[in-house]
DNA sequence: AGTATAGGCCAACAGCTGTTGACAATCCAG
DNA sequence: CTGGATTGTCAACAGCTGTTGGCCTATACT
């Protein structure tokens, strides 16, 4: 409450348009949304889009930039690091925050891809640093660790291959919960 | 060479057709694939596009027939199963067989996600099962495998994260080969 | 009060998209 | 050679896209 230096009116109208943009980019992808169909379910004008964000490429900058709020593997249990960082990205996922507007865009947008290394690169590797003896090998396991994630993602939520659906959450940890915390306390080969 | 009733003067069209389909398909998504630009590589009139395939969707469900040409697992020692497989995927995604139009498609359009669980249901799950001693694990054990493959060509070749992009071939076999044994041979959870 | 300014809407633009139909060229059987 | 079918080209269509500038309204400041 005191980095916001004025409490414009217009602030309403930009969140409203964040929001839609992100449900739309997530369910749409980057290409099929249009900024009619995100203004339309923003309850606004298009050109409000274009006078708050400049062009469609500066509104999805804008909405796809997430906080993926890791927990702070330091602080936990060295053999439940596992399965808490499953739940968390499990949590994720499932929440109303649409990071698959970023999944989706990557996959087709090249801009998207970087701001995905990006994310990869300044919130997951650090958070994963903590858990891992050898500095040395932190990007290899986080790549790793990323590769089961996010194909994890891929497959339940965008593909939905009927038996990755099929598991339910706590089968999912007790499934990849031991792999991942293979990834970052067990031998690397 | 007893199925084709005539070799037509058209079949080199089509193929020429079906070839720049799968090169832009997978390095533009479907969306941004444009038949105009599919015609203009395969130097013909984007009219030919739709007298052969009827529409673009038609065009892209011909191009999305893919074979992932899996090796007889049950003709394997036990222990190389997971080695040989990792192998393999790597092979399919760096041949010239643009495997990425159906992953970057799937992503962003129902038709082409329907497509892949087909693929995973009649091609993955049949060549995985014989190496698998109770039946009824396999539909999740060909889940989690396909998490972990597909999540490795999502970060490697799609969004190109550096640290997965950075391991050799040999290190990717040694580094996740074990891992998909032991979803293959290995207890569930 | 009056006025500058920010918030919002409308109509229109140029460009690209998938798709279509009419027309020309080539091939092949009789 | 003749006639029909197969290949191919061309131009155009209707629709949608991102984007723009003008215009009106309501707020905030002096």
């Amino acid at each position: 409450m005191s980095d916001s230096p004025k409490a414009r009116r217009s602030d309403a109208t930009k969140a409203a348009i964040l929001a839609a943009a992100r449900e739309r980019f997530g369910h749409d992808g980057y290409e099929r949304a249009t900024i009619r169909a995100i203004a339309t379910q923003a309850e606004i004008d298009p050109a409000m889009v274009m006078r708050y964000f400049g062009s469609k490429e500066g509104l999805f900058a804008a909405a796809a930039q997430f906080d993926l709020r890791l927990p702070d593997l330091g602080a936990l249990p060295r053999e439940e690091i596992g399965r808490v960082l499953v739940g968390h990205f499990l949590d994720v996922w499932e929440s109303g925050d649409n990071f698959f507007a970023l999944l989706r865009a990557a996959v087709t947008n090249e801009a998207a891809a970087e701001r995905m290394q990006q994310l990869f690169a300044t919130q997951v590797v650090p958070a994963i640093a903590p858990a891992i003896t050898d500095p040395k090998t932190v990007p290899i396991r986080a790549g790793l660790i990323a590769t089961q994630m996010l194909g994890l993602a891929l497959c339940r939520y965008v593909l939905r291959l009927p038996p990755v659906v099929a598991l339910q959450r706590e089968q999912l940890i007790a499934l990849i919960g031991p792999s991942i915390q293979q990834r970052l306390t067990g031998p690397l080969a």
